[in-house]
RNA sequence: UGGGGUAUGGUGUAAUUGGCAGCACGAGUGAUUCUGGUUCACUUAGUCUAGGUUCGAGUCCUGGUACCCCAGCCA
């Protein structure tokens, strides 16, 4: 397990917790939330929420709910609420609570009457429209209300007609009394409630108004008794709201206060739940937990391990710039644990046949076979070895030979002698071809006292390849994916990140051989297919493979940088 | 146009609040290796800009510049 505090950052949110502490400021106590809307599956950017959220809690001997901002009947389902409460739940944390804001829409409520009694909100006749001509812009102070100024009676009166039903959806909205000439936008009279005659996925038919964001978080903070609540940039403008509704409000506990921090963004990746709803919507992908989606559900299906998701997390961070994470440096995290936890096995993708000419036969005339034990992970040797089977005929990977190898090429060639892993060392002899010139099979030599893999002569060699018994061998099919925005591609998005949709992410391969004790590894699981890569076995279809980070490749990136250079 | 934010190697993030600019990823070199993986050692490169205060400035002051957010009855 990597050590997660090699990446301490002094991340300001811990130091206000700190200070906090040190004054009393809330007794002592550290309560944060995570406030996701169900109107989505999560995806990567919120797996950095999560960790802080939770982790500040957890640093600090605090607690951390679950709360979901579900004041848009529109938008909101149960089932993206399901998909949520899972993921968290994967990613490892457990959170104390989970509420709802719809749990406080009767709360919620009065605290609107009593705003309304204190002669600090209104409710508004006039149209959408109107009312955002009237709000002025970036540097023009906007227009009060002619509705601005009615009596409190006649503002309770309608308000409780608005609850009741008797207006139409949008006819009327409650606004807070603030200041229309406020340089900052958020505070000229912002609507409290609006009416929706929505189905909510809780509360059902029982309302016809809805709270917005504004109205409903901090309030929603200050019932739980939150003390730090953590968002994102844009939300900045939003303090002085978040502050000024608490300020006029009788509350139960010490006041909530907010604290912005940048969100994650990684290359080559769409973190917009809008985008992300498009692409399942349009069909571009199976469905939000297709492997190459950015979502924590897509992620899982391809094997990423949680544990590196949240050292990916606590190590960069949390602060006020906008930044970019190269995607490869998550994918470091991935390889990082998956290298000590994925069993390692062998597989062909793509295969041609290695016959061994000099292989000798049993009494019964049939090729000998051979069981040869290998280790399932040199990282772990608490991970065991398993039994593979070696015989005269094998499949090898098709680019690990080349007739005429280019220089650097440390692999077969006729003439040169490699290692089988585990098994013999063997020199290839020579090839047959196709019609069209391809090679189909390749002949080779063994040397029997190599036997397990090492020359008594103390001779190298310089390559280990992997393979698997044609005759044991199991057929499978592999899916290769690449990320689904342009890894392939010269460069970053610009404008329209669909623009920058790959459409060859996701390669089927099939034919696939691999050793058979694979057949019997629980689906799921994540292994190492030696120098291939990582995959992970689908759920749905046992033998059917999702490829995660692959290995880095010195011989292709040696081919990477001379095709650069020349 | 007004307001709110942010600027530190290629990337991201620290700096005990004015005291040797550190860490991670990347890149490079070498060693080890039954995965061209891993591991190990070494190297590389940075305070947006122009002034000012100070023995001393990433940090404080003044003026610029660049980028992000805000005018939903979305969150």
């Amino acid at each position: 397990m990597t050590d997660a505090s090699k990446y301490a950052a002094g991340d300001f949110i811990a130091d206000v917790v700190r200070e906090d502490n040190a004054k009393g400021t809330y007794q002592g106590r550290v309560q944060t939330r995570f406030p996701p809307e169900p109107n989505g599956y999560l995806h990567i950017g919120h797996a950095k929420a999560i960790v802080n959220d939770f982790g500040i809690a957890q640093q600090f001997g605090g607690t951390c709910n679950v709360r979901f901002d579900d004041t848009n009947p529109d938008t909101e389902e149960a089932e993206f609420a399901e998909s949520i409460l899972k993921d968290i739940a994967w990613l490892g944390f457990t959170p104390e609570h989970v509420f709802h804001a719809s749990d406080y829409f009767e709360v919620l409520y009065e605290w609107a009457e009593a705003l309304i009694l204190k002669g600090l909100a209104y409710v508004d006749d006039q149209s959408a429209e109107t009312i955002s001509e009237q709000r002025g812009g970036f540097g023009k102070p906007g227009i009060e209300s002619p509705y601005r100024n009615r009596s409190i009676e006649e503002n309770l009166d309608l308000f409780r007609r608005m609850r009741a039903g008797e207006f139409e959806d949008g006819s009327r909205v409650l606004r807070a009394k603030v200041d229309m000439q406020a340089v900052n936008m958020q505070l000229r009279d912002p609507v409290m409630y609006r009416i929706r005659r929505g189905h909510h996925f809780r509360t059902g038919d029982k309302w016809c108004i809805y709270p917005m964001y504004d109205w409903a978080h901090g309030q929603s903070d200050a019932v739980e008794g939150v003390t730090h609540s953590m968002c994102t940039l844009e939300f900045e403008d939003h303090r002085p709201l978040y502050d000024w509704y608490l300020d006029h409000l009788d509350l139960p506990r010490e006041q909530p206060r907010q604290y912005e921090f940048a969100r994650l963004e990684l290359t080559h990746t769409v973190t917009s739940k809008r985008r992300l709803a498009q692409l399942v919507r349009e069909g571009h992908v199976d469905g939000w937990d297709d492997p190459r989606m950015p979502t924590l559900s897509g992620l899982r299906r391809r094997g990423y391990p949680p544990a590196a998701i949240r050292e990916f997390c606590t190590s960069i961070g949390t602060s006020k710039t906008n930044s970019r994470h190269a995607i490869e440096e998550l994918e470091w995290f991935v390889r990082d644990e998956l290298n000590r936890t994925a069993l390692r096995r062998m597989a062909v993708l793509r295969p041609i046949e290695l016959v061994i000419d000099n292989w000798p036969s049993g009494p019964d005339g049939a090729p000998v076979v051979e069981w040869f034990e290998v280790a399932n992970n040199p990282e772990n040797p608490a991970d065991g070895v398993r039994q593979v089977p070696f015989t005269g005929r094998l499949y090898i990977e098709a680019e690990d030979f080349e007739e005429e190898p280019p220089p650097g090429y440390f692999r077969l060639s006729p003439g040169r002698e490699v290692r089988l892993r585990g098994a013999y060392f063997v020199t290839a002899t020579h090839a047959d071809k196709d019609g069209d010139g391809r090679v189909v099979r390749v002949h080779a030599t063994y040397d029997p006292a190599t036997k397990g893999g090492s020359a008594p002569d103390g001779r190298k060699v310089k390559s280990t390849m992997h393979w698997v018994s044609a005759e044991h061998a199991v057929a499978a099919t592999a899916a290769l994916y690449d990320h689904l925005f342009a890894a392939l591609g010269p460069g970053e998005a610009t404008g329209d990140p669909l623009d920058d949709l790959n459409p060859n992410s996701r390669e089927v391969l099939a034919g696939c051989r691999v050793e058979p004790v694979l057949a019997e590894t629980a689906p799921g699981q994540v292994v190492q297919f030696e120098r291939l890569g990582y995959f992970a076995l689908d759920p749905d279809k046992p033998m059917y493979f999702h490829r995660t980070v692959g290995l880095r490749d010195e011989w292709a990136r040696l081919q990477k940088r001379q095709a650069a250079q020349g």
